[in-house]
DNA sequence: CACAGAACTTACAACGTTGCACTCGCGGCT
DNA sequence: AGCCGCGAGTGCAACGTTGTAAGTTCTGTG
């Protein structure tokens, strides 16, 4: 049975109110009776209960993190940068899992009971889309990840899709390939990194004045390992030539990067590969991995700070009118590793 | 402003307990009341404050999982399995990390005041030893994972450390290996996987009558891929004959192939590759890692029901007298991929 | 030495829920 | 008729905390 203010106060010989005072620093107490009542709060060894406070008070200070699955590593990478960024904040993290991309959870996710305890949401769809949106306009401070949603009624925290994935590209074409294989496309998607990703590979194309060939396109519904397996697989069983593969995210590219290797493909010698995430992995991947790190941990960081700064009510909620809701890019940044070696 | 049990009693014309009656399911109250109550419940969009339930039942609904990190793939996949296995007893997980083997933020950890709202705490740690033990009697209900610790005040769901890596070497063996390298001891270790896992290894062994070799036992503080490839460039360039390797984990395992690749070993045939922990990843490698599924999902299943037992006071507390703590062990399962392939 | 004003301290009422003890009315049993 | 038991519903207190307002004790000044 832990200790109580009460039972402080009583040993101390002040009133509740007091301890409250001490345990909050505020300013008028005289140095003896905070001695006391500190002295008090040792012995009994009295931790102020936050359940009793955020009954008081409204705040719990946690928030919730929603994300698909903790066992696709970008996710887990990714809850570990919110993690560290929350607990900076004496923020604690309560994570709920959506399972890969089932819209139906996600939507149920946003009005869920077990939220309560949770003072807002870091939200990151795989499911729903852009016609979704506004089932985003919910009553607690929310802050959007992910790449399925533009233009929502809450903030958003994302990377530069477009840029990175252009940049990757080109960076395949610096190196002299202009057969570019792309894993990944989702071919009914309207808005996700799919498209975007794609976009910035046609743009780099275009830059360089090098045709896009659509037989060069691979779709890939999951972005799992042995989905990227499976599309390189069916590229050389295909016989259609290629010397650079884009792989839309890591674990794509690494799944291609095994299938190419079983087939007995040098890398980088004949076929060049690129990545999107910058997973711990790519460091140790044989051979390692050119990737484009999206600036996960500044993602992690921003969306902590503006839910921190929904939550304090620093900023008008996106319901009001006034400021419409914010959208945050993080920068990316190339990371030349050998599989990409001139 | 959310709709409370008063102005759900005022719309019902009902007393406010009753509405509690009704949310609670009980058996008196006449169908039409019950009626009434549900709708204004309905119309009001009311649900109940988690955080009052809290306060006064004392419970909130929340466990705690307290590891090393998420970044790590082992952790993120049992990170995984407790949040599944939490949600069908409905459930909800709060994470903290522990940072990779830091003693002090494990044992602050423990009484961290973050836990204050969780009702008890699945803990693993991997920097407190033997000697931490008594510090796991707390005044909460807490169940123990991992290999740091046996014989403690907590209920403890664990592996079978040496079973399964006797079998994985009793694999190797019946492979015709002979020289077996290990990756991943930990010299001045009292107790952890590395210690239980080579004393597994070393009784299949001596099961086979194969002299036990010092120097195939490479070391490795930490247990990321890159420990595993060095150590294995180490001991390609001691020239020291193996046709066998054991990692201690799968992470081991795989920075060894690669090292192993690199310098154009061929694996399985020059020389066979185990791993331990059945990580995702190793039915993606190049080639497949032969591994131990420890099993973690029933692990995670059972620290779970173990957990939530305490909490509903099933079983008596640890510290009362009566009953001591349990151990609990999870089957295991060699699983055989092309890296021992025949 | 009275008194304003600051410094310090306190009582009380909430926050939303649930456990307990209670009332009320009805039917059945002796 | 009187009593019991039970179903249905209620009122109050309490969980531990904090904001508010008000009380008490100091300090320094005229």
């Amino acid at each position: 049975m832990p200790a109580t203010l009460h039972d402080v106060a009583a040993l101390a010989n002040v009133s509740i109110k007091t301890v409250s005072n001490v345990v909050h620093d505020y300013k008028h107490v005289r140095p003896d009776t905070r001695e006391r009542v500190l002295a008090a709060i040792k012995e009994l060894g009295y931790r102020p209960n936050i359940t009793a406070r955020g009954l008081r008070s409204g705040r719990t200070g946690v928030i919730g993190l929603a994300l698909p699955e903790l066992s696709l590593s970008y996710f887990a990478e990714l809850a570990d940068s919110v993690i560290r960024a929350a607990e900076k904040r004496s923020l604690v993290v309560l994570i709920e899992q959506t399972g890969g991309g089932d819209r139906e959870r996600e939507i149920a996710m946003l009005s869920s009971p077990r939220l309560q305890l949770t003072d807002g949401l870091i939200f990151s769809p795989l499911g729903m889309g852009m016609a979704d949106r506004d089932l985003l306009d919910v009553p607690y401070p929310l802050v959007l990840l992910g790449e399925r949603i533009f233009g929502g009624p809450a903030d958003h925290v994302t990377m530069r899709n477009v840029d990175a994935a252009r940049a990757a590209t080109r960076h395949l074409l610096e190196r002299g390939r202009r057969r570019i294989a792309v894993i990944g496309g989702h071919e009914d998607e309207d808005m996700g990194s799919a498209t975007l990703r794609l976009r910035g590979y046609r743009e780099a194309l275009a830059e360089a004045g090098v045709p896009f060939d659509q037989e060069l396109i691979l779709p890939a519904r999951e972005w799992h390992r042995h989905d990227g397996a499976r599309a390189m697989r069916d590229l050389l069983a295909a016989g259609i030539p290629f010397d650079g593969v884009f792989g839309l995210n890591d674990t794509l590219a690494l799944g291609a990067l095994r299938a190419l290797q079983e087939a007995g493909v040098r890398i980088p010698d004949d076929v060049a590969v690129v990545g999107f995430d910058d997973l711990d992995e790519t460091q140790y991947s044989l051979p390692t991995l050119t990737t484009v790190d999206p600036g996960r941990e500044e993602i992690a960081a921003t969306a902590v700070r503006v839910l921190a700064e929904l939550i304090e009510g620093g900023r008008r909620a996106p319901g009001d009118d006034g400021d419409r809701p914010r959208e945050y890019l993080a920068d990316f940044r190339l990371i030349e590793r050998e599989s990409t070696a001139p």
